[in-house]
DNA sequence: TATGAATGAGCATTCATTCAT
DNA sequence: CATGAATGAATGCTCATTCAT
């Protein structure tokens, strides 16, 4: 047992999901190391971080190992921009997705859409980012805590704003409100393990199942008061 | 880097937290072999599956390598068995926590407080459910798929649970539910590791908050509605 | 370029002058340290500190290369035992060779002959001691300056006690003998290497154009009064 | 362990000590083979032979590996380029020091005095020389016995004309002699470390307690007979 | 003249696993 | 029941050396 897909699945011992790089002598050196990161995420992602060998992603780049070494230092380094790189692409597709403008419930619906949408055409980037990077200790971790508390705050950010749309302070104290934001971000979390891994299941009905149960709670949803999603066609047309 | 705690704390290169089993010989193999998956556990949890060697799991039983592959068979036997008496355990305290008398609010209720509770208590254990077993590929993370799949059915039936209390069909499809299921369980794991990484939250508060959220919506807390605990002294008596 | 021979004799690329150890399996610890230790000697003593690999003495030694690590921990700890290894053997030959109670030019030319007969039957332990350990940084060179410490340590010994023979307190400070015993020292060193090298030079003679030269000096040997190796009938007999 | 100085002293991991070369464009080859020869015998002298890397040896000349290869061809070129350099140097500096005209004593003692001063001055030099060219095999050590060899066969000339000025035939063969100079120069390269490894020393003290050594043997210096360093105040007039 | 880009080959080290007793 | 002795197979990393420009 050893290479394992985003969700779990079982791979050929030595097959990669995803074509390799054709093999192009002297690119530039900034080129490389993108394509090194690009092999380095596939393999870490779908092999997990220990079990990747160096051989397997220089392979995958389409290098020798020791310009892999020569570009990004060692397996650890690689590693960490590999995290970072993720992090980065994760959140700039969340920020792109929202309009601040909006009300703070849109705000939140968009986001969830933008990272439903992102997590599902990158799982690689997000095992690397959800399983491979907390999983294998320091300093992965706080690389992927630091990201995640960025979200973390963000959401927190977005019920504090509603309670303002609302004209009422909540009675909670703040610390309550970070508990909320850090359970809705687990639930959105494993929403996108859920969605990705069940077909028939897409981002957009992912985010709606997620608003329902954080803005109207199941609570609500049983008087038969779901949150409803705004109508995409109004949403594009204003 | 190599050690780790369960969420990702380093550790000094061969020290693990938690006492050694005392050397005894001759012991009935039942014993030994819980000994075993007592160190395993802790070694796996603090280390990460691959890290750990069998070696440092051997020495904190307090035998010899040979006797662990005798009973145990080999590294992925073992690691295995170390998720499913982790499942089990786990399931149980939750099990164990909850009334089924009582309306599906009220055990959702007491479910989270026996999970927070059992989750604080054994963190290498919830680390060895939550993170090493799915991060390293199958057959682990079926493993640990198939406990989740069971509280995920368990909370479904109790979501369809409160919908009938409250003598209404949900109008949305059975898959949806599971959906809101899959949300609160991520919700709840999030605040596990948000509690026991956070000091001065419990497992109480922990259990509070998710039920806010769950109950009653960030909409409805808006609203100045939020979800009750119900009172533990009239619990007790009642 | 990289095998070499204990003066340098150039070596063909994978062959060490010596019989390797018979395969035998199932050896207790302790014998199969010391056929390491043999099998180290010989390599870092042929080619060198850096070029010793321990793929060959691992195979000189008959043993897999796990098994050296797991007795002898890493390469710089085996050079560390051989270093040690060969120090003692080198000091205790020279000890066994001087008689404490004869006088002071006696015990120098004894010991001068059990060191040159040491180094010509050990020569891969002279140029582990002599070359590789001062020439491959710390911790090897303190290691073998504590040894060559010693033996300066005890020539000057044999020079102040020469003076007190002699009824004379010698006229200059005893930081100028630690230079004498220095400079004798050294000239064992370059002799021992000269004899080695060059057919036909025996440790005796060594020894004796070694006390001639130091004793005498070359003034008093140009007035042809040169120091007398003492009757080897009489030693013995005496 | 891998960085260290001349006699074994532990470097941080990539400094050296003393300045590179600053950074000029478009020198004429044999400057440029200079500075690549200074940068060479510095990193070899104070990282080792093997340690050393070519990339660093480039880095502290100011120019790229390619060119040094263009130039220097292989290490092991560079190498013996090195001691062959260092070589010339010593020697050129011992022949410079000695006039031919003086009384053989004279000559050891002016000789001996510029060896020391020479040595003091270059550590890395004699690293090259004395350590690291003996250590590592062919053709390094018969670079260097070469040029060791010049200095005995200088030194044998040296005794036998002490033997001629005073009026004698040494009754011992000439190949006794050469065990005479093999000692002497032996004495004078161990008191060449011992001067400057110990601080207070200095190469006129060294030659002086050498000259003693040789000249008068420990015999006379117990009798009270040393001998004598010219003054220095005429040396410097006649 | 000079260099950025690239690699084949090797090395120290570790680990899961198995005999022989 | 229990273990000391032993290893095949990898893996991370480095280095001397060479193209193509």
């Amino acid at each position: 047992m050893v290479g394992r897909g985003p969700g779990g699945i079982a791979l050929p011992a030595r097959t990669l999901i995803g074509m390799g790089a054709v093999k192009t002598k002297r690119m530039p050196r900034a080129v490389r190391e993108q394509q090194m990161l690009d092999a380095a995420v596939r393999t870490f992602g779908q092999r997990g971080y220990m079990a990747a060998s160096m051989d397997e992603i220089a392979e995958l780049a389409g290098v020798s190992k020791p310009l892999v070494y020569l570009y990004l230092n060692s397996k650890e380094d690689l590693f960490t921009a590999c995290i970072r790189r993720e992090a980065a692409a994760l959140t700039a597709a969340v920020r792109a997705g929202v309009r601040r403008e909006l009300p703070a419930d849109r705000q939140l619906w968009e986001g969830l859409g933008a990272f439903f949408a992102h997590t599902s055409l990158n799982p690689d980037g997000w095992s690397v980012l959800h399983l491979q990077a907390r999983t294998h200790g320091e300093p992965f971790a706080s690389e992927a805590a630091a990201m995640r508390a960025e979200i973390v705050a963000f959401v927190t950010q977005l019920i504090l704003a509603a309670a303002r749309e609302a004209h009422r302070d909540p009675d909670f104290p703040e610390s309550d409100v970070v508990g909320l934001a850090e359970a809705l971000v687990g639930a959105a979390e494993a929403l996108a393990d859920w969605a990705n891994a069940t077909p028939g299941v897409t981002a957009r009905q992912a985010a709606a199942t997620l608003m329902n149960f954080a803005w109207s709670g199941l609570g609500n949803l049983m008087d038969g008061q779901p949150w409803t999603p705004p109508d995409a066609a109004h949403e594009a047309s204003g």
